[in-house]
DNA sequence: TTACGCTTTCAACATCTGTTGAAATTGTAG
DNA sequence: CTACAATTTCAACAGATGTTGAAAGCGTAA
């Protein structure tokens, strides 16, 4: 019957490495060889299963997307339906963004490590970044600007996107894992503690968006448009 | 005599087209080949000026760094010398960090906005953002925590580091120009727009930081430690 | 001119790259 | 078992890759 599941699927091996290695040396990084040996596989085997190599990319960032979408929105909309009818708080809009993918028991397993990791790789990409990014998380990310628009209905569209802007990028390095922050911080902080990160996060991106509606200089550009 | 000036210098021909190619593919994603053709030269003399392909990179990426570091040294020691005895406000010092490499002329330069999002690309990829970063930037950053350390002594260094981490993370994103933005916003926020996210980042970023001190929870770990 | 050192090109190397077609293996249904 | 389809390996291709050594071009000083 339909393959369900087998002793070992040679189709998820070649992904895991796929995925580990993409996420580590990007995508011009990586030979199909490398991935074959990393999976135990012949190099042939991952053109039979997924065509050439920029749809096997493709199919490694497809397969915990929709995933970590359900997840975000879950949340979200949990957060809407709470404090409905009134707007959510934007702590509770920014805990909803950040707490299902940071601080679920999920995150200590390696390959949502390494898939955070090729996010990140892909969101920073200027190849990559403006159209891969978009296709998969827009809609998410929309539903989460609607939201932060009924809580913060005094702030510009403007203030809201570059805030956004900064969001994303904080995540983003977090995802990366760089060890950087490891080596910065004298070890007082660590890279791969996605958990421990996530708090500190959501505090600070949380009065970077409250900071907007305190702020009035920035309305004058509303006005202006 | 040695080679101050001449009328074409293939070496900084060189330099700018493997620039332009790193920073849009990335380390592995650019040939010698496709360098020394953007370059309009052989593409044995990249061998010949700058050693293995690695030593290029690495001499684009130091190109650019001194200057960039004086640049914002200099801008860290004058708020701090303004605000002498006291110590300067946190909007000061996150402006320091920020103006002197969004809001300057030279950020429309094509050759300063490649290295920003080669700057990006490092900063961001699990394989070189641990070291290269911290050769290159660990001196100025470290400066700068010191800064904010002053400005708000009632924060645990922990918050401080993570606040770093968030506004690199910023900073980055802005870099990358992906023109993720634009399409996000319908065109309302251009992430070529350097000069003009700058504003909306030292704010968000600010707010950030003085949420910190605002906020009694974090100091307990202070205290656990 | 000649000679010399620095720069640039030419031609080629051994190796690696993504991909493919045929063969071998495995699983499954009759 | 047999027959057939899906999976996996083998062997090889045409082209690209980083690097190198020899040769050619160049400016300068004697």
């Amino acid at each position: 019957m339909s393959g369900e599941k087998k002793k070992t699927d040679k189709r998820e091996l070649i992904l895991n490495a796929a995925e580990a290695l993409f996420s580590r040396h990007g995508y011009d990084g990586v030979t199909l060889r490398a991935i074959a040996k990393e999976a135990g596989v012949d190099v042939a085997l991952a053109n039979y299963h997924f065509g050439p190599k920029r749809d096997l990319f493709d199919a490694v960032l497809m397969r915990r997307a929709q995933i970590l979408n359900s997840w975000r929105l879950e949340a979200l909309e949990q957060v809407i339906a709470d404090a409905a009818p009134s707007a959510p708080s934007v702590h509770d809009i920014i805990r909803a963004y950040f707490e299902p993918i940071l601080t679920r028991p999920h995150v200590e397993e390696p390959g949502w490590k390494n898939y955070y990791a090729l996010i990140a790789y892909v969101n920073n990409s200027p190849e990559w970044g403006g159209k891969l990014m978009t296709q998969f998380f827009d809609p998410l990310i929309n539903r989460f600007v609607e939201a932060l628009r009924l809580a913060l209905p005094s702030v510009a569209d403007k203030s809201l996107f570059w805030g956004y802007h900064c969001l994303s990028g904080a995540l983003t390095l977090a995802f990366a894992q760089t060890g950087r922050i490891d080596h910065l911080s004298n070890g007082l902080c660590r890279s791969d503690d996605l958990p421990g990160a996530c708090d500190y996060i959501v505090d600070f991106v949380t009065a970077g968006f409250e900071q907007f509606a305190q702020n009035p200089e920035k309305e004058k550009e509303k006005a202006m448009l």
